[in-house]
DNA sequence: GTTACCGTAAATAAAATGTAAAAAACCAAA
DNA sequence: TTTGGTTTTTTACATTTTATTTACGGTAAC
């Protein structure tokens, strides 16, 4: 969440952050920052000191009443006993300005990090007694290790990145083969038919990863 | 810790952390503070980037590989670059000089405040008949004292801080080696040899440290 | 039933990995 | 500075794994 009342710092900073992948809630007093802060939850605050309705110093004890949520402190004040003061009261850094916003960003981050738990994406599929483990590169059937080789695991992350979608040969044979390959259509045969060999109970009656004749193949992820 | 070469500043700092109460240590390389690092067990360093034997962050690697102590970083250089560099690789705070006393003081409080009590960290790994001590550099196989070098020992180190998964070669030669080592892959084979020979029951049938074909290595521990 | 498309199984080629050992670089003690 | 021991890098080659090719049987639509 940034509190910041000048719109065009609000908004310089939330577009970094949303490149970066956050999602980003916005408040421009100390009132309303205290209580979308109540209401959101956000993982992390940058505070802008110098807010019209009040002492940004408030916010952050308004905070640590009730969360120890990170809180980064943007400020045009640079003596140094604003620092210590916020600091003193809560906060896990303090930037003055100008800054960079690439250093703002690796601030963000280094916070973030040393946070218990925060930002670690679920990064698994799961279909029928298959789980795919995107971060570990490891794919289990039934709890048990299902070793597959680089082109296998790589056409099968195409599948999985379209599910339900129907993707044509050429497709796939360029996503995993590379574009002088697209007229090979016999890899992807043999390919398939290896991961349903690894992946489906009864390979020959495949249940996820079907053919579409004439065209190509799609992953059916599972339906309840 | 106070690892910084200039004797004036390193006296300035100590004599403001001991008047509040702190007990320092001093360093003035980057080899003494790894060492010192790995001795004396600080709860926290503060480290100044430009250091006569090499580079600073040099030793935020090192200390990162086996230690999550809360690094605040001083430094004369002002590029936005190489703050990010640093707090990326996990430096806790950063600095610019000229700094103000104080301002160190608030945010040594501000970091030692949310690190989450002293002895906690779990500074043993144990896998099979191997134990290996993060913090004492000691690693044990069946009880005997096994003897790893240097880059056994942080390509051990970076396995294990990444349990289960895949780390490719790249990465594990960037970290063990160094950026321009990207492309000595063969490296890896002949270290993971040593690694298996000496930790593995069955080094040509490898259970903990596996090969990942075209990929990289990954580090398998115990399953219950 | 013909035809175009699909699946499987092998054999072969290519790429990646493992191991041993020599050479070079490094380091600390004499 | 030399020297002996250790570690790292280089070199060479055997082995394993993976990718590609080749071959053939099956199937569904027309």
């Amino acid at each position: 969440m940034v509190v910041e009342d000048e719109r065009e710092i609000r908004r310089f900073v939330r577009t970094a952050l949303e490149g970066e992948g956050y999602r980003v809630f916005e408040a421009d007093t100390v009132a309303r920052g205290l209580v979308e802060a109540g209401t959101r939850k956000p993982e992390l605050i940058i505070l802008d000191l110098g807010l019209p309705d009040g002492d940004g110093l408030d916010l952050i004890r308004g905070v640590r009443a009730w969360s120890s949520l990170p809180i980064i402190v943007l400020s045009a004040r640079v003596d140094e006993r604003d620092k210590v003061e916020a600091l003193d009261l809560g906060a896990n850094d303090y930037l003055s300005k100008p800054f960079g916003i690439a250093e703002l960003l690796a601030r963000v981050r280094a916070t973030l990090r040393r946070q218990p738990q925060v930002g670690g994406a679920e990064t698994k599929v799961e279909f029928g007694d298959v789980s795919v483990d995107l971060a570990a590169r490891r794919i289990l059937k039934n709890g048990a290790e299902v070793h597959l080789t680089q082109r296998e695991y790589r056409l099968l992350l195409t599948l999985l990145n379209h599910p339900g979608k129907v993707l044509t040969h050429r497709q796939l044979l360029r996503d995993v083969w590379g574009p002088p390959y697209v007229e090979h259509s016999h890899y992807l045969r043999i390919y398939m038919g290896h991961l349903r060999h690894k992946l489906e109970d009864d390979p020959a009656r495949p249940r996820f990863f079907l053919t579409e004749t004439g065209v190509g193949y799609r992953f059916l992820p599972e339906v309840d």
